[in-house]
DNA sequence: CCTTTTATAGTCGTGCTGACTATAAAAGGG
DNA sequence: CCCTTTTATAGTCAGCACGACTATAAAAGG
């Protein structure tokens, strides 16, 4: 093999690469993860992260696209958002052999059943956080996710990408309040949205009556905008980790 | 090799693991980055990024600080700002072979000449954006890291890591407008500073002759916060990427 | 001594935000 | 059919952070 740059003084060993994926959606007020249940040793009954190798001819991004479409069941994986969050290459954290895991956050509308795959390993959706803990340092990995997810919404308009193709405001501030924990109040919330240019766009004429009660909620769609100017900062919690 | 979490339909090939640094630091007002310049094929005479393999027994983090140390020459490089940037693995990024790389960014205060170790390949401080095209994808690798950096900037006290362990808010208002590439209004910066609790604490009976000319300023430690709220929001760029 | 330079102090208006109140439009129960 | 409940939407008001700006203090140089 010959020298790379600075690399020289070091023979190299092979590492297997794998990519795990956390996948969240909001169903019913809720927050859920894509888990898949582990048959084997180690970890075996444990919930884990679903993921894979990186194929020869792939990259982390590409195989993460795929296992994504795989462990879902979803025929169009293309729009969904899918951002990588880090890497995680301790020694110690396969016991098996030595693997450096690229790991990605994924968010989705709520989401059919998933469990519909013709795989073997059947990827289920299961409430944040009731899972007891996970295999391998995956819930070090979630949790990361998590708190990545509950950043980016503070200065993106991330937070559509939880939301159908239509949906009210009212469902909007509720994604907001399951992944960030906290209530907001509905007009400030409002009017933060609505005055942000390019976060939602209304349509004309649509009308959604909210499951039954109450007045029906206008109907909005995703804006063209990426980020958000000013943020919209979580009710405060001072000390928030950089 | 036994199966994995949802990995056992993959037979796991082997891929090189390195890291690579991107490595500032503020130098008479000036951004600059620790390059090595290639001795040999491919990219032979171009600059790149610090780096080297990941060896067995080593996290990315853990081979990430030692090339940092190996390559600026310093003793103790185990107080500096290392953080994962994210992880570079398109099949075709390294001619050679297939290698994946995570990338580290790291921040110096004024560094001494780094030219100085041992090593083979000597590292150098380079102003940021004059080192010409880079080789690999050194130059996206940079490019994200200098992102990456301007945007910490904003909601985090990252900054004072430039400063040597006393400063002025002169010198820290520069390290801003440096990494930012604006000027910023000196009253209104020293106020936003001021008011932040644990930003910077003040060093008692301390001023600094500012090169000569003008009044002395009073000097500053870094203080014990992390993050900063409200954030120091960069001079409107409206459409600032996520 | 006066000018230049840099640090530091203070002022003022604008705009965003949090807290809150008020009105509109639906369903359900008597 | 009225009245209550529920949810959406509109509007008010005070506080505060920030941008733009002016003023003063303390050094060096001529």
């Amino acid at each position: 093999m010959s020298a790379m740059n600075g690399y020289d003084k070091y023979a190299h060993e092979p590492f297997a690469v794998t990519v795990d994926l956390a996948v969240f959606t909001v169903r019913e007020g809720t927050l859920h993860v894509l888990l898949v249940e582990r048959g084997q040793e180690p970890y075996a009954g444990r919930w884990a992260l679903p993921g894979g190798f990186v194929q020869p001819d792939e990259s982390a991004e590409t195989a993460a696209r795929r296992e994504l479409a795989e462990e879902t069941g979803l025929s169009d994986v293309s729009g969904l958002h899918l951002e990588q969050l880090r890497t995680y290459s301790e020694p110690g954290r396969d016991p098996r052999m030595r693997v450096v895991s690229v790991a990605f956050t994924a968010l989705l509308p709520d989401a059919p059943e998933a469990h519909g795959g013709s795989d073997a390993a059947q990827a289920r959706w299961v409430p944040y956080g009731t899972a007891g803990p996970l295999a391998f340092d995956h819930d070090r990995i979630l949790a990361d996710a998590h708190e990545r997810v509950g950043a980016k919404f503070e200065y993106t308009c991330l937070a559509t990408a939880f939301c159908p193709p239509e949906f009210t405001l009212g469902e909007l501030q509720q994604v907001y309040e399951t992944v960030w924990g906290t209530e907001l109040d509905r007009p400030n919330f409002r009017r933060k949205v609505l005055a942000t240019p390019g976060f939602v766009e209304a349509v004309p004429g649509a009308a959604r009556l909210t499951g039954g009660r109450g007045k029906p909620a206008a109907l909005y769609r995703a804006g063209t905008a990426a980020a958000l100017h000013p943020p919209l900062l979580r009710p405060t919690r001072e000390g928030r980790p950089a």
